[in-house]
DNA sequence: GCCAATACTAAGGATTCCTTAGTATGCGGT
DNA sequence: ACCGCATACTAAGGAATCCTTAGTATTGGC
């Protein structure tokens, strides 16, 4: 259903809307942490690379595979993590 | 466990290390959107209010409150979570 | 009303980003 | 090996954004 092809860095911007001959380095400042895009290209990115925002921030790797997984979940399967998050804190909480 | 104190803008800015007299127009700035803070401070300001970074960047509230959740989770509950994604897509993926 | 605390705004110097120009590295083909 | 091309990466400065100072507006308690 979704193709999962490889991107240049370039490429990645350019498909997020960088101008072509800014593209390049502009994506490798992002990906070497030396500058970051503003809010409007990280939406853009994200929209590219099929996650949430929030995925880019997560810290640790367990709670980005949980924002990657829930955000392409169905309703249903939605609920029901949601329900049992729910369950888990009613009893330690 | 966890006192739950109300906060000023200013309050919490002060507590993440910004300089009093800066506080108040930097947090108000944060929190109307007209600016963001940096890396660090945006660091800082996540470790006061007790949540991951990536809660802020959450676009929809039930990604929200899934990442604020899980985080605060001990490992086994963790687990217990990310098995039941591990689950959902196997089934569907 | 008054006072204090909080929320918010304007404007400019300080900082960071984006663009241009260019170098470096990797890799397939001959 | 050499060439050619795509990709990765860097430097530097004009462009954009942020942080600070100074101040106004609003809210809540007395």
């Amino acid at each position: 259903m979704r193709e999962k092809r490889k991107l240049s860095q370039k490429q990645l911007g350019i498909d997020a809307g960088i101008d072509p001959s800014a593209a390049s380095p502009r994506m490798n400042q992002y990906e070497t942490g030396k500058h970051r895009p503003d809010p409007n290209m990280t939406e853009r990115l994200c929209q590219v690379l099929g996650v949430p925002v929030a995925y880019l921030y997560c810290e640790d790797d367990d709670l980005a595979r949980v924002v990657a997984s829930f955000a392409n979940l169905n309703d249903k399967d939605k609920r029901k993590i949601l329900s049992m998050i729910d369950q888990i804190e009613s009893l330690e909480g």
